[in-house]
DNA sequence: GGCACTACTGACAGGTTCTGACAGTAATGT
DNA sequence: ACATTACTGTCAGAACCTGTCAGTAGTGCC
């Protein structure tokens, strides 16, 4: 990546975040250093981009309308078809729909060459019907983490024992072939990780789980795995 | 006027007038050559500005309003974001930099509400480096088939006996866990399938294949399974 | 005041990219 | 066939860029 794009990619990382990002965060997103990124955020300045910082806060850019009308590229446009129809494959049936939407209204933006370049892909990724009952259970604890709901769940552990408890699902990680639920378990009042495919029922409570500093995804990921969430 | 800065000034340029302007009038206006201006036109479409130019005419930036608003619902934008991840994960790098700044675009036309809708979505899929081999190998494969060349491999099979051969890469067929190549074999005068984690050597050669209607991905999906290519 | 930390600027050697000039290609019109 | 126009590829020389390191300024703590 050359500096006149990374200063392109630059600009769209300021614009699509609410919140100031440090100089170090930049560097690491654009993999480059430190120093590289105050060079650009000048350069930046003296094209006449409205970039503002802060020591201790990092960097915004302004609401105004600096970009140009974007189109994407064949890279990209291949990364969204591609990304679209493993979600249609390996997750819910509304996120599929949501999937199958999104890439219309991507579609409908194409120029012809564009268009002939999206049929010439060597991806194919089946949807199997077998993965039908997967993907209501994602579906459910989908909709419970972003809800909120306690579920009440029978699961099958490796050992094929069975356990019931109540749940508070915090987050779903994807992983090669499988997801798994991260939830805080009322029964051992502590985090525990569930296979998607080893549950054996699943019911979205009534009651409202609220997340607290001390649990939450965010907590999980920091405290108990050593590793910082980027989401 | 170093180059980036010159990019940024032609786009003003390109959006101040409602008329296209010709590469040598660029040229007298930056007070470069008409190399130049083509080079810099190239690097604008590389980057996703729609620039549109016609000989005799001269350029353009596509209006705006001859481009649709793309707006997404939260679960298009849901899904386009989990999709995108994926894509970062399970493929190889140079697509997840394209799933990376298709994010950045996507990000930078969202409304605050959706800003913030994007931050609070509960997936996470982590990036392993111990993936990298399997996007290297992924990267060669789908580079093999979309250039249509054709690849000398060492292939492991299910009883770990090693088998090399030379084969006509097809196309990449994604399924839970794992992806496989759908290749013509020359060694066996038939299709054959192969797990990715199973390639232990990979070249590709300069000779490159032709598909015809009795060798290609849909025959395949068609006469030998008995599915229909969506394409 | 001294020290540690953070965010930034200046300088440098080595590396990378860019430029104009020129040759070549493709399309169009006479 | 020839001329013109718009574009692409190549090359030598020029210009710019990068990470590293040292230094500066500001802040907070002891």
């Amino acid at each position: 990546m050359n500096k006149s794009e990374r200063l392109f990619q630059l600009v769209l990382l300021l614009r699509s975040r609410r919140t100031a990002i440090t100089a170090e965060a930049i560097a690491e997103a654009m993999g480059v250093s430190v120093r590289t990124v105050y060079r650009d955020v000048q350069a930046l300045v003296l094209s006449g981009v409205p970039v503002e910082g802060e020591p201790g806060v990092g960097y915004m850019i302004r609401p105004a309308n600096h970009l140009p009308p974007l189109v994407f590229t064949p890279d990209e446009l291949q990364a969204l078809l591609v990304g679209n129809r493993m979600v249609q494959a390996f997750t819910d049936q509304d996120l599929a729909k949501g999937a199958r939407s999104a890439e219309l209204k991507i579609r409908s933006i194409l120029t012809e060459h564009l268009k002939q370049h999206a049929e010439q892909q060597p991806y194919r990724i089946p949807i199997l019907e077998s993965d039908d009952g997967l993907r209501e259970v994602h579906g459910k604890l989908r909709r419970a983490c972003e809800q909120r709901h306690k579920v009440r769940a029978i699961y099958l552990d490796e050992k094929q024992e069975k356990s019931e408890r109540t749940i508070w699902p915090l987050g779903m990680i994807g992983w090669t072939g499988k997801w798994t639920l991260l939830a805080w378990c009322e029964l051992r009042h502590a985090y525990r990780n569930f296979r998607f495919d080893r549950f054996e029922a699943l019911d979205l409570l009534e009651e409202n789980f609220r997340t607290t500093s001390d649990i939450s995804i965010a907590h999980y990921l920091q405290s108990v795995i050593g590793m910082r969430d980027p989401g």
